[in-house]
Formats: structure tokens, C-alpha cells, sequence
DNA sequence: TTAGTATCCTTGCATCGTTCAGATATACCG
DNA sequence: CGGTATATCTGAACGATGCAAGGATACTAA
């Protein structure tokens, strides 16, 4: 293989990329549905993007953690942004706490490995990315805010929204890692065991 | 070294090691409680139990997940034996409840790499192991029992078990997991607020 | 045009789970 | 007691992983 010939193969595939950042977090969402968490390994990424295992590092992440933490918080502002939506129009705090909690466990049922990399181990320790707490704080304030601001607040809005906010969440880790059937449920759907739950709570959210 | 002196040493470090299914638990129990659940490579066990890192496999353990599962077992056992004797002697189903959810946290945060081997995705399929489940049900069947013999059985007994089983698994992953701080409780202690959150469900446990 | 910098490649290392062939101790059978 | 069979463990090695170091290449600005 001459020289020349060499260079006429990198004008296709190109030396510089171009954007290989965000190329590589698309790439990175698309192995994640197909393949799961496992499955998102930097040579699988590199394969996908056309380029060579090591090209992510100091550049553009300097680490597989640097990586998952954008995956990560893109999973996360896609979750805020789908709960505010499904949220929005909403009547009472109710029936706004139901949409955002039916919202919630969609989002991990639709998504479910990137619910898994968001929630899961994966990424060590959250504390070396602040950018990626708040970005997960968003979906959590979605709640409190809907406490805070209703008529009365008659029970503590930090507590309720932790205690709404946990339920949800545990059970859609339990239903995502399949800990939990459906069947157990011991109503048809998954959304409407949410809303039946919500109304557990009650007169505490009026 | 001659093949006599070779023996010699093997009559310290046997050969055969004896039971080496027990020994390769407890030492996994004690590798994860140091380094966690990423510290515990086979090579690291068959270190800390004077083994091959190939020993485990063929006469105990097919396949590391079949150790995982080992250990997640005896994790399950633990948490089972655990509940229930915290929750003995409760007058009544609400303190019951109240006892067994306490349990159940305090379970997660003092065993905390057991806690996320038990319920993380480190061993992939939880279906290859059916004993797995069954054990890991018990601790799922003992708020399931206090619930249903109460005395009227209002609200459907499953339902709730689901949505308390829920609420205390989620409140306890966000904690264990450092996703939820405890001062975004609103409540001093972890156990006070799973009480106070037991307290939401009110009338429905009587 | 040329120097400098950002980006990417090549090579290589340590670790991981796992396989395979062979060594060794225990158990069983005569 | 002796010999063989079986269960158990070792040793070397394979492929995959994340990652470090240094060289190659393209873009950028003087």
C-alpha cells in the first residue's frame, strides 16, 4: 500500500473525524438499546464510529467514566424533558404527580439499558461529574415543585417528594432488573399500579 | 525443590483443599465487604482462599455467576433471618411494617457491596438460578404475610406489599447507591423517615 | 509556507473470565 | 493391603477489556 493510497482510504474515513464527541455518545446510546450496558465497551464503540479504541482518550474523554457520564446525563435530560412534558396541563397536583410518575417508569421501561447506566454502578463514584447531579436533580425538583406549590402543603414537601419519589423508583428498578412480574402486581398494568399507589398517599398531596 | 519437599509444603497448603465451596463464600464475603463488589475477581478469591484461580471451576462453580449467585444466596438467607427477628413480637401490623422496613434498610446500609451484589446486575440472569429466587422471596413473602392476616384485609394485601416493597427498596438503592443524601430527607434519621413514610399508608394497614 | 497544536493511530501492558491438558490426592474395589 | 478410578487442583494460554506512551497526521494560525 503506497502513501498515496493510504491517504486517498483516510479522505473517506477520514483521520479527523470531525465531531467524534457526539458521534461517539449517539453511538454509544444506539449500542446501549442494542446490546445492553455490557455491551457498551470502548473497541464496540470505536468499531461503531469508525475509528481506533484509544482516539477517545485525552481529547475528548479522558476516561470510560468521562464517557458513561455523557451518555449518562443525556439519559437524564431526556427523562426531565419527557416528564415535564407529560406533565404539563395537568389539573391538580395529583393527577400531575401520577403523570410524572407514569412518566418516570415509561422512560426506564422504553430505555432500559440507559436507565440501568443512569442509575446504575457503572459510572463509580457520581461525584467526580457534578454537571451529571444536577442534570438528575431536574426530574427530582419536577416532583418537589409540584408538592411545594400546592394549596396548602400540608404535609412536609421535601418528605412527600422523597417518599413518592423512592417508590417510583424502586419500583422501577424492580420491574427493569426483573426482580418483580407484573403478575405480582396485583393489578393489570404497571401505569395503573402507579396511579393507585399515588393514591395511597391521598389526602397528604391535596 | 524435590518432589518430597514439594509435598511437604502441600501437606500445609493441601492439595485438595477440602471444601473449598464454603471457603470460597465466606472469603467472597469478606473480599466484597473490603473491596467491594468491583474488588472481587476470581483471581482475588483463589489468592485469598491459597487456590488457583481455575480451582473454582467444573467441581463447585460452573461460572463466576454461579459463585455470585452463591454468595447472593447466603446475602438473601441473611436478610430473611435478619427481618424476622425484628419484626417478632410487633402488637400490632403498622409496627410490624414499621420493623421490617427499618430491618430492611439497615440491612442494605450496613452490608452495603452485599446489598448491591444481591440486587445489582452483576450476575446477568437471575433465571438460571431458581433457588435464587425462591430465597429471595422470603424476605418479600414476610411483608406479604403481615400484610394479609390482618384483621379485615382492606386493601388488596398484594398491592400493598408491592408498593411497601417498593417504597423501601427505592428509598434504600437511591441511599445505598449515594443518589439521595440524607439531609434531603427532611427527617434526622434514615430509619425515622421509613417510619414516618409507613405512617403515609395510614388507615389502609389496619 | 511553515510552525504549532489538536486529533488520531500503533504498540503494548495488566487484568479479567475462561478453556484445556495434565498432575495429584482421595475413594473405592479387589 | 494394593491398585485403579474419580474428584479435585495446577499450569499455561486465549480472547477481551481499559488504559498508557509515543509516533503519525491533519487542521490552524502566523
Amino acid at each position: 500500500m503506497t502513501a498515496t493510497h493510504k491517504a486517498d482510504l483516510q479522505k473517506k474515513f477520514r483521520y479527523h473525524h470531525g465531531n467524534l464527541r457526539e458521534a461517539a455518545i449517539t453511538a454509544a446510546l444506539e449500542i446501549l438499546k442494542r446490546d445492553g450496558v455490557a455491551g457498551l465497551s470502548l473497541r464496540a464503540l470505536a468499531k461503531a464510529t469508525g475509528v481506533t479504541p484509544t482516539a477517545f482518550y485525552e481529547s475528548h474523554f479522558g476516561d470510560k467514566d468521562e464517557l458513561l457520564a455523557a451518555v449518562a446525563e443525556t439519559g437524564f435530560q431526556r427523562l426531565a424533558l419527557q416528564m415535564a412534558e407529560d406533565a404539563t396541563g395537568a389539573p391538580d397536583t395529583q393527577t400531575r404527580i401520577e403523570r410524572l410518575a407514569v412518566s418516570y417508569i415509561r422512560f426506564a421501561t422504553e430505555n432500559k439499558p440507559l436507565f440501568q447506566l443512569m442509575f446504575g454502578r457503572e459510572l463509580s463514584d457520581m461525584k467526580r461529574f457534578p454537571t451529571l447531579a444536577m442534570t438528575a436533580g431536574k426530574s427530582y425538583s419536577l416532583i418537589s415543585a409540584a408538592l411545594s406549590k400546592r394549596e396548602q402543603g400540608g404535609e412536609d414537601a421535601r418528605f412527600l417528594t422523597v417518599a413518592i419519589w423512592s417508590l417510583c423508583h424502586g419500583l422501577t428498578t424492580l420491574v427493569v432488573d426483573e426482580k418483580l412480574k407484573p403478575e405480582q402486581f396485583g393489578v393489570d398494568t404497571t401505569e395503573a399500579f402507579v396511579k393507585k399507589t399515588i393514591g395511597l398517599f391521598g389526602s397528604h398531596l391535596v
